[in-house]
DNA sequence: AACTCTGACAACCAGAAGGTTGTAAAACTT
DNA sequence: AAGTTTTACAACCTTCTGGTTGTCAGAGTT
């Protein structure tokens, strides 16, 4: 399957190696050669093009030819459309809260008036203890 | 192996999957139930608790529990984290950019990077053979 | 007690990811 | 022209991913 990904995925997708995120990391410090990126890396020159294939997918650099190198160049584009990504949902999710502080705070004062109005959330639910991690 | 795989990756995994980002969105507009969940996919009830697992492994959501039901809950510290590192490294990239188009645009900029170390780019040290990310 | 509803676990499968080695091509050096 | 440097392509292997079906357990219902 994944006949035709769409961006979002492969970018965050290109994001998830810690590789990946090393290569881009010394991208945004300036452009590089694939020798150059391969060097701090215990891995061929084959795998360091390969993620290089997958970052060129997911548009987060470009590559340009000068003499038998190709040297990469970061694009940001791509990762702002990232960050916004989880920017706009983290943002509604803040919103939520406030009101549902909001709600708190009139749900209480709706107690008083004996009133048992709509009362999605149990209020006391939020005693996660994180869980399991693995 | 991946015996343990470090956590931004987790959390970046956890994005590049349209279905799993889609659960996001729902959940910051509240918490729901599996079956609330998996309802608007074409997909069986159990390959959206697979999902869940994902995304409860990268602590994007923990799991309540009432009745037989099991709620999920964004949370959102980690996709704070994974746009963080977009932030930070955006930034870098920004400036170093400042600094090619113009000398005193850097002089003015780095002063006020308090994102992360300050870190002197060499103006042109595009080629040096060294950059590790660790 | 029997039934239903919700969710999880297990086994399985196809295909993608991430690495390897071997080899080849393009551009520069001698 | 021959050799070196730099990168890409192809085949292969192993593990992870994302889905399936089948089944089962726990909480509420009747």
């Amino acid at each position: 399957m994944t006949v035709v990904e769409d961006e979002m995925s492969l970018v965050f997708a290109a994001l998830a190696d810690p590789t990946r995120r090393a290569i881009l990391e010394r991208l945004a410090h300036g452009e590089a050669a694939v020798n150059q990126l391969a060097e701090p890396f215990a891995m061929s020159q084959q795998a360091i093009s390969k993620h290089l294939k997958v970052l060129e997918r997911a548009r987060l650099i470009s590559r340009t030819r000068s003499a038998q190198s190709r040297p990469c160049v970061l694009r940001t584009e791509h990762l702002d459309a990232a960050a916004g990504w989880i920017a706009r949902h983290r943002q509604i999710w803040a919103d939520r809260h406030d009101r549902l502080g909001d709600h708190l705070a009139a749900l209480r004062d709706a107690r008083r008036d004996g009133e048992e109005t709509a009362r999605a959330v149990p209020l006391d639910a939020r005693s996660d203890g994180e869980g399991t991690a693995r």
